[in-house]
RNA sequence: CGGGAUGUAGCGUAGCCCGGUCAUCGCGCCUGGUUUGGGACCAGGAGAUCGCAAGUUCGAAUCUUGCCAUCCCGACCA
């Protein structure tokens, strides 16, 4: 097996190299849709278990709306319908038949539907729909909803995680009686997906609220976490929607508060994706392969035996077992990886590959010494540990690790942030240093657009209080020089 | 969807300009043996209607047209 192209030669290739040799994803014969693979999914299925018990724990319940949603409720909001109209597919028939000629199937055109039905490219619509049903009364409410679903988003340009056609996503629908309730609901579930990124992603995050250009469609604020990658460009990791009376109105869903008085409900949407799998590799990993934080790993230890001769292997192989049980006591997930159809080296440069926080080895030399060669993934570095201290050492260097692993992405995204003042400094700058840049706008679309057009950059967000040191003083806007009440995030984004 | 590039075995490739024993090589895979402290070695073997479809031709991987897919650059976007 070859090795990866490296990140300072070709970004691009190293990412979607990395995605198919870690056994992540692959494309399918769907265009824009991929196969998660075994080990991917095994990834998602950690962050699915993390964010499922934070939402349950938020008060939250999962719940399940249909794939499919009618073409007429799409286009009850308008701005809703504008955003993403263009990328929906669409379901016009129920049936197929032989065709005459014996070529195959075709459809059968008199199978058409009255009303055609849209595949979701978000499920806000429907599932105001069923809320107009459910709530009648202050007593209805909140309404506290999350689903695990697909998408499907009709993407001119795909990449594996990154941008795909279809998507798995969670998205959180809640309903309640007051703007300033929604508004906290909003807040906290940002709040949620920000401690999730810092604390299981290992990516530092920052929150902030989203421009009027970069708003989600049909909301009157988007929340955000925005995460830098290793190229220095930014990317979206999260976002938490307010969404005012705007899909209540849409829907008509009117609730009878303790007054006795009928008024529309208050709305926010939520939503993580697959993206993030995108995300984690393109925060931590290396030449090397993938390096996962030990919270996300599927298997976070393992166990490599180095025979030598017969004899070797039943006592090698006892010993790799004693580990393991050690390990499963720890509540640490650990592969015994005895296989005598590969070598040594092999497992290790794959393993590395696979990003697999701790390998330890042991051959002839350490059954005699009680010694194992114990490797992290995040230094690549070795060291020999006797084998009675990995009881307390496992536990302690996975936490480490953990850390290890966010505070190298946090002291990244220092060293890529960059303040600036002129409009002429920051064109430059953008192109020779790709990164974040903190720097004062005038608030108004036209400005952002400007920017945009001219450097490809965008106003990532407005990060909330407390996020980054002295951006609240104001200024003065470095394109069109009036006044800023405090600096914003700029940089390229995925 | 606009501009560019690419498509040959599971993967990476040679051949394409100058149509005709050219389907090449490496990795991987299978069998047997020797091995195992950083992607082992030797011997033998299997695997490809050359992206798909039409056309030109006595003859097409090679020339022409259309389509599909992937990658890069734009527009759009989680």
């Amino acid at each position: 097996m070859s090795k990866l192209p490296k990140r300072a030669d070709d970004y691009s290739a190293w990412y979607n190299e990395i995605v198919k040799r870690a056994d992540l994803a692959e494309n399918s014969p769907v265009r824009g849709c991929m196969v998660i693979k075994p080990y991917g999914m095994a990834i998602w299925e950690k962050m699915q278990r993390t964010l499922d018990d934070m939402f349950k724990e938020t008060g939250h319940y999962n719940a399940y709306f249909p794939l499919l949603i009618p073409k007429s409720f799409l286009s009850k909001e308008a701005s809703h319908v504008e955003g993403f109209a263009k990328e929906c597919a669409v379901v016009t028939h129920y049936r197929l038949k032989n065709a005459p000629d014996g070529s195959g199937v075709i459809v059968d055109p008199e199978a058409r539907l009255e009303e055609e039905l849209i595949i979701r490219p978000t499920s806000e619509t429907i599932i105001w729909s069923s809320y107009k049903n459910w709530i009648q009364s202050y007593r209805d409410l909140p309404i506290l909803l999350n689903q695990w679903a697909n998408v499907m988003r009709w993407e001119m340009r795909t990449r594996l995680f990154l941008r795909t056609a279809e998507f798995l996503w969670q998205e959180g629908h809640t309903a309640h009686a007051t703007a300033q309730e929604a508004i906290e609901e909003t807040r906290t579930m940002l709040d949620v997906y920000a401690r999730f990124a810092e604390e299981t992603l290992a990516i530092p995050v920052i929150r902030g609220v989203k421009s009027a250009n970069e708003r989600f469609a049909g909301a009157e604020d988007t929340y955000c976490i925005e995460a830098m990658m290793q190229d220095g460009k930014a990317l979206q990791a999260g976002t938490s929607h307010f969404l005012g009376q705007n899909f209540a109105k849409a829907f008509d869903v009117k609730f009878a508060g303790k007054d006795g008085k009928l008024d529309y409900v208050w709305g926010t949407s939520w939503g993580v994706s697959t993206r993030l799998m995108g995300a984690l590799i393109m925060a931590h990993s290396d030449d090397n392969g993938l390096v996962l934080p030990p919270n996300l790993a599927p298997i976070q230890v393992v166990v490599v035996p180095i025979f030598k001769g017969e004899d070797s292997v039943a006592p090698l192989k006892e010993a790799c077992n004693r580990i393991a049980r050690l390990c499963k006591k720890l509540g640490i997930s650990v592969k015994v990886d005895d296989r005598d159809t590969q070598s040594p080296g092999w497992k290790f440069a794959e393993y590395e590959l696979k990003g697999v926080p701790i390998r330890l080895a042991l051959g002839l030399r350490d059954l005699e010494a009680g010694t194992v060669e114990l490797f992290r993934r995040d230094t690549m570095s070795k060291q020999s540990v006797p084998e009675l201290q990995l009881e307390e050492l496992l536990p302690e260097l996975l936490e480490q690790m953990q850390r290890t692993v966010y505070e190298k992405a946090l002291a990244f995204r220092q060293a890529n942030t960059y303040t600036v003042d002129s409009y002429d400094d920051f064109k430059r700058l953008i192109e020779e240093q790709p990164g974040f840049y903190l720097a004062h706008w005038d608030g108004t679309p036209e400005t952002e657009e400007r920017i945009k057009q001219e450097t490809k950059a965008t106003i990532r967000c407005i990060p909330l209080p407390g996020q980054l040191e002295g951006i609240a003083e104001p200024g003065t806007c470095m394109v069109t020089g009036k006044p800023s009440q405090g600096r914003v995030v700029l940089a390229r984004a995925y």
